[in-house]
DNA sequence: ACCCCTCGTGCAAACCTTTGCAAGACGGCG
DNA sequence: CGCCGTCTTGCAAAGGTTTGCACGAGGGGT
C-alpha cells in the first residue's frame, strides 16, 4: 500500500512537528497562518522547517483548499516569438506570486485548444488564454467550468487582455498615407483570429480616413512561409504598400520580394504587427505597430490572480486594454514610381495561402 | 471545512460510484486496471462517468501513487528561439504521454535555476534541465532529490540529451578552411555554459587540424545585442571568419558589421549555431550548424520517461548524443582580400562584451 | 477569590484517490 | 455433495495537508 514511486523529499509535516514537540496543525499555521502562532514557537518550528528542508505539499494542501497553485497557460504555437514574451511575461509574474505555470501548445487547433483546457481544468486555478483560435460558443461552454482570461481576443466581457489594435491600425495607415501611399494591401491572418478581424475592421476604418484604396487578401498561416507564399499575391495587386497581420509574415514577404527583385522600401513598403525581436534584427528593420508582449502577460496573470482572490463573477471591469506603439524603421518610405506595371513573374501563382 | 475555493468541477469518484451503483474501487479500477472489472460493469462505469463529465483527480491521485503525472522543464532563456523550439518538442511529447509540462525560465540565472528545481521538485516527477548554467557541485547535490535529464549539458554519466559539438565545429572549420580562411576569431558565450567549453573545445582542435590561426573572444551575452557588442572586438582580431557562440548573437555582429560598412561574405564570413528559424530569414541567410531543437526536447522527455517506468539509477546508458548539420548558406565565402588594414572605426572599443 | 476573555495549541475530520485484503458468488472436479 | 480455485467487488487504510471546534492556561477586572 506504500506508494510505489520514488518518493522525492519524504519529510512530512508529521515529521518537523514531531520533531518540534508540536503538533501538525501547529506547524502548519506557522505556514499559513504565522500570526495565529507564540512567536517563539513559530520561530523555532520554522528553523527546523528550514533545516530539514521541509516544503508543504502542494498537491495534497490544494486537495482541502480547493486552490492548486498552478496557472496554466496556453498558447497556439511557441515557436512565434509574439508567444515566447508573452510566456516570458506570464511566467516572471506568476512566480512573483509563487505560482507556477502550466503550459500547453495547440497547434493553432482549435479542438485540441478545447481538449487542453478541459485536462488542465481539474489541475490549476485558472487559465490564461492567448490569441484563442476557439468559436465563442466553444468559449462560452468552457467559461463556467473554469477561470478564464483572454489574452488578444475579447469576447463579450469576459476578462481579457487586449490590445488597443484600431488605433494602431489608424496610426499606421496614417504614416502610410502621408508617405503618398494609394493602395494599400492586407495580408490577413487565421479567420479564428480575434486579432485579424479587429485589423480588417481597423484597415477599413482608416482606410476610408485615409482615402486610400485597401486589399485584403488571406487568410494566410501567420507564420514566415505563410508570408513568403502571401508575397506574390499581394505584388499582383499593384498595391504600393502591404500591411501583414503579424512580423513573422512580413519577414517572410520581404524575403520573397526581395527574391523577386522588387525594392523594399522604393517600391513597395511593408509593415507588420506584434514587434517581436526578430523583426529588428535583419538588414532592413521593419516598420510595425509594436505590442507590449511581455507586460500582456504579466497583466494577464495579474488579472487572473484578482479574479481568484475575489471570486465575484462581476468584481470591477476586468478588462485591460493595452497601448501600442507604432515603430517607423526601414521597410517603409514614399514610393518611387507609379504602381508597377505586372511584375516579370507569373503574377497568378497561388491567390489563396493559408489554410482555408 | 468545506474549501472555500471555487470547486471547479465537482464530480467526484464517489458520485460517478453511487449513480453506477458500485462503489468507489470499482470506479477507480475501471479506469486505472480495467481488466480486474467485468465488462458490463467497467462500460457502464466509463460511460456515466464520460456522461457526468469525471475525470480523475490527479492531485489526488499523486498523493498516493507518488507520481504527479507532470513534468518540470527549465530554462535559461523563453526568448531565444532556442528554447522555444526545444520546450515546443517537449511539450509535443510529454502530451503524448498524458503529462503535462511545468515551465520554468530562469533569466541566465544559477541561483535562481537552483531554487525553480527546488520549488518544483515535489509536484513533478522529473524535470528536464535545458542548458544548466548550474555548476556542477549544484547539479549533484540535486541529483539525488529528483529525476533530472540533462539537455545541452554533460555531468558525468547523468541521463542527458546532447549534440555533438564537436562533429559540428569540425565540419564548420573544414568549410572555413576549405573556403581559405587561415584566421578565425570565436565569440564565446556564457562561462558556465556548457556548450561553450565543448565549442570552444572543438575550435582549438579544429583550428589545429585546418591549421588555422584561431583568437578566442569572450564572454559574451549569448543574444542579439551580445553578437552587436561582440563584432567590434571581433573585426579588431582581423579575422577573415567570425565564428559566434549561437545564431542571436552571429545575428547581431552581422548587423554591426553591416553598419560600419564591413561586406559579409566579402570581407568577412560569419557563422553560428544552432539553426533558428530567425538565421534564415534574413536578407544573408546564416552559415550555421543546425542543431535538432525539437527533437530534442522530445528525446529528452523519453529519457525521462524511461528512467521513470525503471527507477534503477544504471539502466541502460542513458545518454543520447543527436547528430548536427552543418548549413551553408550565405554568409561564408572565400576572403576577398587579405586581412583588411585597421578598419575606419575605432577598433579599441569595449572588448569585452558580456558580463564577466 | 471568582469569573470571564483571550491566546495558544491539539484533535479529528475532510479533501479524493488507490490498493491490499477479504469476502461472496459461482463453476468444476473428485 | 463438498472442496477448491477463479472472478468480481467492497471495505478501509493511507497519502499530506488545512481548519472548525474544544480545551486549558493565564491575566485582568470586580
Amino acid at each position: 500500500m506504500a506508494p510505489k514511486g520514488v518518493r522525492v523529499s519524504g519529510v512530512t509535516i508529521h515529521e518537523v512537528a514531531t520533531r518540534a514537540g508540536v503538533s501538525a496543525s501547529t506547524v502548519s499555521r506557522a505556514f499559513t497562518n504565522p500570526q495565529l502562532v507564540r512567536a517563539d514557537t513559530r520561530d523555532r518550528v520554522l528553523q527546523l522547517a528550514r533545516d530539514l528542508g521541509y516544503t508543504p505539499n502542494r498537491a495534497a494542501r490544494g486537495l482541502i483548499t480547493g486552490r492548486t497553485g498552478n496557472i496554466g497557460v496556453v498558447v497556439p504555437d511557441l515557436a512565434n516569438p509574439f508567444f515566447s514574451a508573452v510566456l516570458k511575461g506570464a511566467n516572471a509574474r506568476a512566480r512573483e506570486a509563487d505560482q507556477i505555470v502550466f503550459l500547453a501548445d495547440t497547434d493553432e487547433d482549435p479542438g485540441v485548444e478545447e481538449d487542453l483546457v478541459r485536462a488542465m481544468a481539474k489541475q490549476v486555478d485558472g487559465i490564461v488564454l492567448c490569441s484563442s483560435r476557439m468559436s465563442g460558443h466553444q468559449l462560452h461552454e468552457l467559461m463556467p467550468s473554469i477561470p478564464l482570461v483572454l489574452l488578444n481576443r475579447r469576447e463579450d466581457d469576459r476578462p481579457a487582455v487586449l490590445f488597443d489594435n484600431v488605433a494602431g491600425v489608424r496610426r499606421l495607415l496614417a504614416h502610410l498615407g502621408a508617405l503618398g501611399h494609394r493602395r494599400v494591401a492586407y495580408l490577413g491572418g487565421p479567420r479564428t483570429s480575434w486579432s485579424d478581424r479587429e485589423r480588417r475592421r481597423g484597415m477599413r476604418l482608416a482606410a476610408r480616413r485615409e482615402a486610400v484604396d485597401l486589399v485584403e487578401l488571406g487568410p494566410f498561416e501567420p507564420t514566415y512561409e505563410g508570408g513568403l507564399r502571401a508575397a506574390d499575391p499581394a505584388a499582383a495587386t499593384g498595391a504600393t504598400a502591404v500591411v501583414a497581420f503579424n512580423d513573422l509574415m512580413a519577414l517572410g514577404v520581404l524575403n520573397r520580394l526581395a527574391a523577386r527583385g522588387v525594392a523594399v522600401p522604393g517600391e513597395v513598403s511593408v509593415a507588420g504587427f506584434d514587434g517581436i525581436p526578430t523583426a529588428g534584427m535583419g538588414a532592413l528593420p521593419l516598420t510595425t505597430v509594436a505590442l507590449p508582449m511581455v507586460q500582456a502577460g504579466r497583466a494577464a496573470i495579474d488579472l487572473l490572480l484578482e479574479r481568484l482572490a475575489d471570486p465575484d463573477p462581476d468584481a470591477g471591469r476586468l478588462q485591460r486594454v493595452l497601448d501600442v506603439d507604432l515603430l517607423v524603421r526601414s521597410t517603409t518610405a514614399t514610393p518611387l514610381a507609379p504602381p508597377p506595371t505586372p511584375p516579370p513573374n507569373p503574377p497568378t501563382a497561388d491567390v489563396q495561402g493559408g489554410r482555408p
